[in-house]
DNA sequence: TCTAATTTGTGCGTATGTATG
DNA sequence: GCATACATACGCACAAATTAG
């Protein structure tokens, strides 16, 4: 007699039942339920336990046995001869919208991967129903579920049909919180240290202005931002945006999105400031362009290139951590 | 055995059989009486039951399939994949890989296509297996397929398979011409008449130098600088990389690649020459950034918001023609 | 040595989707 | 719309190898 209860079978799925004893074998040596020199359980047991044909375990068993994983013992047993299982990875990328800065995010990430794993990019751009949509849809599809879960609410239910494979990226909503094996950015800590790591500079100014749209951006930028203003005791401000704006000498600004930035820098060129005495500028998420705009743009930003290697190196070696991923201030002409 | 009472068929009808089948199954889903997951009933029992050929069926299943509504499992079944029963298309966009000025190609085609098309996006790197494997993968799978060939050769098989269904996007290979709906780019002019455009400014410098990595970029970019050189008779070099080069007075940089117009602009800032005057530099593919790089970027672009338009507008509106995306020359300071 | 039980292994049949005249 | 050949998934019956008694 041998244990059984490392296999799952649901016949009512699209998956094969022999492709599901496979990968419940696979998944069972993964989690070294099953170490080498294990007896499996015998066919017999398994076609009675699970009412299945005995020609579909064997088919299972069969193509094990061709991979090197199992050893048939005829008359007596299987027995588990190779627990080195390089099981391709199928992964789900779900983000949340299209932008510069995922470049970097999604190339070190693919560049880390190399070939063991096939990568698929979805994204949700901020909407509920095409969030849920997807992920209810690619359910079992994949090996690992990488989501970046925005600000949206309400999804631990959603996230805990595709347990055990879910990677949490970026944001990380505090209903998800010790649940999820995640790399997230502590954006109110990001932004508070960043403009405290500057404060010297931003002595220069007189006031400081967020230019904050809201909606897509996490609202702990914005905390991060009031906190500092208040510790060092500076007059501040936070705008949606720069329309009819006109910017005034003794201003520092820090600018969220890239669409503002392009209109900071041409609004100060307008009325003939110059940006790094006159004006300040801090700009969120580092891309490498921002070194070569203007005399170069001092930014605040998470490290992409290694949150894509982080990420990638959880999936492939299974870590369960809840990791921040670094940040730092990179200081630049504009302040 | 698998319910059947969903489907109704009148041969008496004008609606053929076969869009009545489809009907049944998109009022079935609509109606929550098939639900996502659900084992759709087999071919046979279909044509037994309703004294159908199997042919007919089975077209009626492959529009679905295309539709993105149900997966074939072979050697099992169809199943429900999908319960988007609005969608009118289902489109593959297979990209070549993801940098910035993919970002306004993709969400002015998203914008465009509005609610009216799922879209999936995939990358294949340049990487010829991962082309073909993806092609190949996904046949049958949507009902259009969006392609950037690159500089591949070879694949006019692979794309005849999803005949009647492929648009091809930005490269136009020689021997895909007139056979695709197609949204190109015209290189060779594209680079000669910019730079035809900017001949008076180009005129204050000495030399002109291409950064021209090669590999990813197409050819035809070369052939219009070369062109353009020898028609204005001006000394010209053409360069891989910019790696331990120190630039000099009086040349004027066409840089096609934006790691290199970083690299470019550092180093013009490091040898103290300005850039405008005594250095110039041409950028192609604009982005929103290069505006305010160093104090304006001159680019000959592409008008890649207009390129997903189109793409856009040709897939819904069935339209084949094969029409070269406009581009332009923006003047800025760097030249 | 024989027998019964349990093991793995093989041949054949049926149903499913797929591809091609 | 019909006929045919093919790959995949699943199942039944029977043969061959091992072990316990």
């Amino acid at each position: 007699m041998c244990q059984l209860d490392f296999i799952s079978i649901d016949k009512s799925l699209s998956v094969s039942k022999y492709k599901q004893i496979i990968n419940s074998v696979l998944d069972a040596i993964g989690e070294e339920r099953l170490v080498l020199g294990d007896k499996m359980p015998s066919i017999n047991e398994i076609c009675e336990k699970f009412d299945l044909s005995r020609d579909t375990v064997l088919t299972a068993y069969n193509e094990l046995k061709s991979k090197g994983i199992i050893a048939a013992h005829p008359g007596k047993a299987y027995y588990v001869c190779s627990t080195n299982v390089n099981m391709e990875q199928n992964i789900m990328l779900l983000y949340d919208e299209l932008n510069a800065f995922k470049e970097e995010l999604y190339n070190s990430f693919i560049r880390t991967i190399g070939d063991k794993a096939n990568v698929d990019l979805y994204f949700h751009n901020f909407n509920r129903k095409i969030f849920n949509h997807l992920l209810q849809e690619n359910n079992y599809k994949y090996t690992a579920y990488v989501v970046m879960p925005a600000q949206f609410t309400g999804i631990s239910s959603i996230l805990g049909d595709l347990k055990g494979k879910v990677y949490i990226l970026d944001q990380l909503p505090v209903e998800l919180r010790g649940n999820y094996p995640t790399i997230y950015q502590n954006f109110e800590k990001q932004v508070y240290s960043g403009l405290m790591e500057a404060k010297d500079r931003i002595a220069k100014y007189r006031k400081i202005i967020s230019v904050y749209p809201g909606g897509k951006e996490p609202e702990s930028q914005l905390r991060g931002f009031i906190r500092f203003c208040k510790e060092v005791n500076m007059p501040f401000d936070v705008i949606n945006d720069l329309r009819n704006r006109s910017v005034k000498e003794g201003e520092v600004y820090l600018v969220v999105n890239d669409a503002h930035l392009v209109e900071l820098v041409k609004l100060s060129r307008n009325q003939g400031l110059a940006i790094g005495s006159d004006i300040g500028i801090i700009s969120l998420n580092d891309t490498p362009l921002k070194e070569v705009v203007a005399n170069g743009i001092t930014t605040i930003s998470t490290d992409f290139a290694k949150m894509g290697e982080t990420l990638a190196s959880f999936i492939l070696n299974k870590t369960a951590a809840q990791i921040e991923n670094p940040f730092s201030l990179i200081v630049r002409d504009s302040l």
